[in-house]
DNA sequence: CTGTTGACTGTTC
DNA sequence: GGAACAGCCAACA
């Protein structure tokens, strides 16, 4: 596999993330068969387009955290606000940083069959 | 070829 | 629960 179709297999895998859920890198990267290429999901779902049709505000780290990107940078704000748009709750937290609940909005299938059973 | 660098993760205090 | 490490691996200088 290249990196062209890794990418590929995650912005599909990320489509499969229903409205309302959020999973984490490392599960994106385990359901394409990549469990270790978590870092490279982020970096698959950084290079996207404003106007994608991948639901890349889904996808945070596997404590629940948003990712901030670096001080000074508004992209986990973008991200926690497109969140509670669609009805997850993010709070924050003493540190100022963004995080959600996977016990109420976590969505973790075992294998990419049940992703896409999930997403129907 | 050799570091360094990440939208990361798991383990251990 | 949070901080400190140690793995991790493709891209890049």
């Amino acid at each position: 596999m290249d990196l062209a179709e890794f990418y590929e297999k995650v912005y599909d895998t990320v489509r499969l993330v229903p409205q309302g859920k959020v999973t984490s890198y490392g599960h994106i990267a385990a359901l394409v068969g990549m469990p270790r290429h978590s870092r490279h999901v982020g970096a698959a779902l950084k290079i996207l387009h404003e106007d994608s049709d991948v639901p890349w505000q889904r996808i945070v780290s596997s404590t629940g955290v948003i990712s901030s990107r670096g001080p000074g940078t508004t992209g986990a704000q973008r991200q926690a606000e497109a969140l509670e748009a669609e009805g997850v709750h993010v709070e924050t937290t003493r540190m100022g940083q963004f995080k959600v609940s996977f016990a109420t909005n976590g969505w973790f299938p075992r294998t990419l069959q049940e992703a896409q059973q999930d997403a129907q």
